[in-house]
RNA sequence: AGACCCAUGGUGUAAUUGGCAACACAACAGUUUUUGGUACUGUCAUUCAAGGUUCGAGUCCUUGUGGGUCUACCA
């Protein structure tokens, strides 16, 4: 027997704990389940992160099995969306995409023996009625006027329903457990509804499909799921899971609940995702503004960093609420490393520098990654014209604590030469139209012998040479970092209307041949990424996050 | 109201299972720096409350308080 690897949280303690018992002869089988009638989010990362990582760190595998049990929201595109979404995250599922649906002919097997053990039973009362019978919180339940039909007209009813005989909603079948149970879900919950609906894979070979508790804790019993991990809210279906373990005496497989995870200004609620996308409030599923795993993809987050988010922030089963700086903080920390560095004006100005003779030119190199040699060096075209950023120029000369350009400062042009401002000009609004400045012929960068101190380095972009890029530079999608938990306002009102901004930037020629998901940061601005609309005529980059900045001026 | 779950700093997670509250993010103050980036240093909580058990309690017990989940032929 190797040793254990050691438990970093409650779920894995469950797990170790079953290991040492010798439970399923040490195997460890986890799955992913979801629905395919959506995009995969943030939250789906986390679920991802925790039974992909928990099953390779025990030596067990994962699945991945699309719960398409209700075939009037499911649709084969998301399917593979969602598997995409997967393997660019990085993770790997054992053999082939599994469904629920490949089971339908063994669940309606199950429901068969539930049958004829006398626990399950058809019911004509309609919705309305068996919610009646229900009861609610504090109030017992009834039973069902039907509940007491023998199990032989019990398995011919629901032989016919399979057969097509009973419109939707006619009937139904239920488990038969306790109407007076205190936890709802064990008052005969329906286990088989009748839709008269095409299945996205199963077509018309059924009119009777099986509901989330009577396809989901089967499905991993039929695939010898050792743990069903999920999130709290499944916390009151798994007495139902395992009654129903019990009661078909099917290989045992053990659900385990943790807490879900929020994020700030980060939605994952698939409905009000769908809304958004619908009313155009935002430009499609993978929006960069989004939480989607798509979205944060096209965004230029790096997979690495969403993993290492969704593992830092840890497992338990606590309510948490994860703040926004610390998932930028892991963007930023990939990045960092392996994003090369180009110089880009976003809000560009001109400067002159007066006494650098005029039509010459040269070539000066600059690191790509100051953090990987190996990175190598670029080629940047420098001039007597250069653009700089409007906001690094102050008309008046500044205190010693600003290091960047205003009159009589002296200031590094990076991988460059350090110029002396003399001054600026300036419109009759009294908008700055061009700046003047002198240079130190013997500062260029990396032979520099001028032993001038120039506390501030500033980047740049040669007139003669650059080129216009598109920039979206993105803020929050909603002005509240929790839009939803405010009682009786809708999470629409937070809606931040300045969200991205399309601006045209002055970039080093380089840029014109960036690829595609290539992380890159804009020296001193950002970390940026090509977007999808980007084309040879037109480069447009997507904003991924800002630089941190311990600047107060 | 009933059942179930949860409670450690601004945020999120730890604490050898009863032995001087740790780590990360954020914030603040510095050092280094041809990115006001990175890296590095320092500062920032007596663990929801009140009792109890114990030499000793964030860990155990009791009672409160606060928060979450559940009353779909959705998953």
């Amino acid at each position: 027997m190797s040793t254990l690897p050691e438990a970093d949280n409650f779920i894995e303690e469950f797990i170790v704990e079953d290991l040492k018992n010798g439970k399923h002869d040490g195997r460890i089988l986890t799955r992913f389940p979801p629905e395919p009638n959506g995009y995969l989010h943030i939250g789906h990362a986390k679920a991802i992160t925790i039974n992909f990582e928990i099953a390779k760190k025990f030596g067990g595998s994962s699945n991945l099995r699309m719960d398409d049990t209700n075939p009037s929201t499911e649709e084969t595109h998301f399917v593979s969306s969602i598997e995409d979404d997967i393997k660019w995250l990085g993770y790997e599922w054992a053999g082939e995409t599994l469904y629920t649906s490949n089971y339908f002919g063994e669940l309606y097997e199950l429901a068969l023996q539930l049958i004829d053990k006398g626990l399950a039973f058809v019911d004509d009362s309609t919705a309305a009625e068996i919610a009646e019978q229900k009861g609610d919180i504090d109030r017992p339940g009834i039973n069902s006027p039907f509940r007491d039909r023998p199990a032989t007209e019990n398995r011919d009813l629901f032989e016919r329903m399979k057969g097509g005989e009973f419109a939707d909603g006619s009937k139904v079948l239920r488990a038969k457990i306790d109407m007076t149970h205190p936890n709802l879900l064990l008052r005969d919950p329906v286990l088989y509804r009748i839709k008269h609906e095409t299945h996205h894979r199963t077509g018309d070979e059924w009119c009777i499909y099986p509901l989330y508790d009577f396809a989901h804790g089967q499905s991993d019993s039929i695939e010898h799921i050792t743990h069903s991990l999920c999130s709290l809210e499944f916390r009151h279906h798994r007495d139902l899971y395992n009654w129903i373990i019990e009661a078909l005496g099917i290989f045992p497989s053990r659900q385990i609940e943790f807490a879900r995870m929020n994020v700030d200004y980060l939605i994952t609620s698939k409905r009000r995702l769908k809304l958004l996308v619908d009313q155009g409030l935002v430009a499609g599923w993978d929006d960069p503004r989004l939480g989607t795993i798509a979205g944060m993809r096209r965004r230029g987050y790096p997979a690495a960093a969403i993993r290492n988010f969704c593992l830092r922030t840890g497992v338990t089963k606590r309510d948490n609420q994860q703040e926004f700086d610390f998932l930028e903080h892991n963007v930023r920390e990939v990045l960092n490393v392996s994003a090369d560095r180009y110089m880009a004006v976003l809000d560009p100005v001109k400067l002159v520098i007066t006494n650098y003779p005029e039509g010459q030119s040269e070539s000066l190199s600059s690191d790509n990654n100051p953090e990987d040699a190996s990175r190598g060096q670029r080629e940047i075209p420098f001039g007597r014209e250069i653009w700089v950023e409007r906001e690094d120029y102050r008309k008046e000369p500044q205190n010693r604590k600003y290091y960047r350009l205003a009159p009589e400062k002296d200031v590094r042009l990076k991988s460059a030469y350090i110029i002396h401002v003399d001054g600026h000009e300036e419109d009759a609004d009294g908008t700055v139209t061009q700046i003047n400045a002198t240079y130190y012929p013997d500062s260029k960068s990396g032979e520099d012998t001028s032993e001038i101190k120039a506390k501030g380095t500033i980047h740049w972009v040669s007139v003669g040479q650059g080129i216009d890029v598109a920039v979206r530079e993105y803020d929050k999608l909603f002005t509240d970092p929790t839009p939803m938990d405010h009682e009786g306002r809708d999470f629409l009102e937070f809606i931040n209307p300045n969200s991205v901004t399309t601006i045209t930037a002055k970039g080093e020629p380089g840029l014109a041949d960036v690829v595609a998901d290539e992380a890159l940061q804009f020296l001193r601005k950002g970390y940026y990424t090509l977007d999808k609309d980007s084309t040879k005529e037109k480069v447009i980059f997507n904003s991924t996050c800002g630089l941190k900045s311990s600047w107060k001026g």
